[in-house]
DNA sequence: CGACGCGTTGACGGAACTCAACGTAGGTGG
DNA sequence: CCACCTACGTTGAGTTCCGTCAACGCGTCG
């Protein structure tokens, strides 16, 4: 809860991982101090919900480090995850009420949050931040519509190369050792059950399309977490 | 594509339907007739395409009266209606490089259009516009994703039921003579190919759906197009 | 009247779900 | 250190739901 006691009132912004990404990325050094005076760091252990779907919108915050999903779930209790959240997305409802899903940790993380109220009245009060704020939703929500051709239109083969080919594009960055990237290596952050959450899926369908293309040669399991993209190519003709 | 001659340098905006409602509601009537004059109503038929995805976004809109819809499609050339646009919704791609879907009206609409960089600049200088156009992102990013729930997780049956609800809801205010809502009856501006498009389904498995519950005394269904809840709590169950 | 578009209904097959057993990796304690 | 346990993942068998293909009904328009 507490930010920590060794540096009680630093500008955690100046230095922050993100501030050339985030929705923060056009404020001066005036406006950064005072949205650091209103924002605190958080870490958030992997498995640990931030927040919870349905709550009052109490809180907002800013990915620093560290993947998270967002989800809900059927009255029946299955689950749908709507997206992941990366280092400098953006959670939570500003200008709402209710918290519209729940969001909770896949790797350690760290993330900057603010009371809503307080974040909603600093962005009213600057409209660069508003305005970064915009086109991160709008380019969310292209995202989010391009996941529904997904959900609705293909088939289980289909979903798991779309997913696979979309984790190694967005995972590159982060583990860009370059050649680690390009030899198509990727730890997975997601267990079968939550990437079965994210396509709409069972487990078993993910299992057994994971080891269908494994036994085709295109890609590789070296172990639970680990995928290889051996073939490209043959990815990109199964997700079409 | 031009307006009407008989009045050239009209304030469209002032006897606008949607002035209270739209991203323009916040606006003073200086600021509404500098907007007006960046703007063209613009008259489209049903059937008729608005945006085609992939197109660079040279246009963006705002929903005066009508129904339209937002869709894409799969490589194969399956469809998926992304979401619908009712009167005082925002179409296109403001801030972006490229339309990310489809538009085409499904009744006889009236639209706003603007050009993109206009509306852009004007965008950036009326921080009250982008506020209303960041929460109107906001709401309907938060609908989309409840909206993948639907298609990842439900059945047909609770696609089906889902769909009616939310269509007798939103469709309730303009049809409002009261009376009409409350007795359920509606007039669907979908083909059940459209439909099927929105949930992901078949023609064949969303008239069977239909068909079921209308067998099941829940809905009734006097024409193609009229649609009748009878029991409202049965369609609720069905949802859930 | 016939043709066409749209919707309904039936028969069938297959893709994905369900249920169940088994395998495997990682952590714990004796 | 190894046996054990547990959580996670894989694989198999059977079932179900929905998609596909096809025939038919109905209203509309030329």
């Amino acid at each position: 809860m507490d930010i920590s006691p060794s540096e009680p009132t630093l500008n955690f912004c100046q230095a922050c991982a993100v501030r050339n990404r985030a929705i923060c990325a056009d404020l001066d050094p005036g406006e950064l101090q005072a949205l650091n005076s209103i924002g605190r760091r958080r870490k958030v252990e992997a498995g640990e919900q931030l927040l919870w779907e349905g709550d009052d919108a109490i809180v907002v915050a800013n990915v620093v480090e560290g993947l998270l999903k967002l989800s809900t779930q059927t009255a029946e209790g299955k689950e749908q995850i709507l997206g992941l959240a990366y280092p400098s997305d953006f959670l939570g409802r500003p200008f709402g009420e209710k918290t519209p899903y729940g969001v909770e940790a896949l790797t350690p993380a760290l993330v900057c949050t603010f009371q809503r109220t307080d974040f909603d009245r600093f962005a009213r009060e600057h409209p660069r931040l508003e305005h970064k704020l915009l086109e991160r939703t709008l380019a969310e929500l292209d995202r989010t519509r391009r996941w529904m051709l997904l959900l609705g239109r293909m088939n289980a083969e289909q979903k798991v190369a779309t997913f696979l080919l979309e984790m190694a594009d967005r995972l590159a960055p982060s583990t860009c050792g370059a050649d680690v990237g390009s030899l198509g290596q990727m730890e997975l952050p997601l267990s079968r059950q939550q990437i079965a959450d994210v396509l709409g899926l069972t487990i078993e369908t993910v299992s057994r399309q994971l080891s269908k293309m494994r036994s085709e040669n295109v890609i590789d399991l070296p172990s639970r977490r680990e995928v290889v993209i051996v073939d490209r190519g043959g990815l990109e003709d199964r997700s079409a």
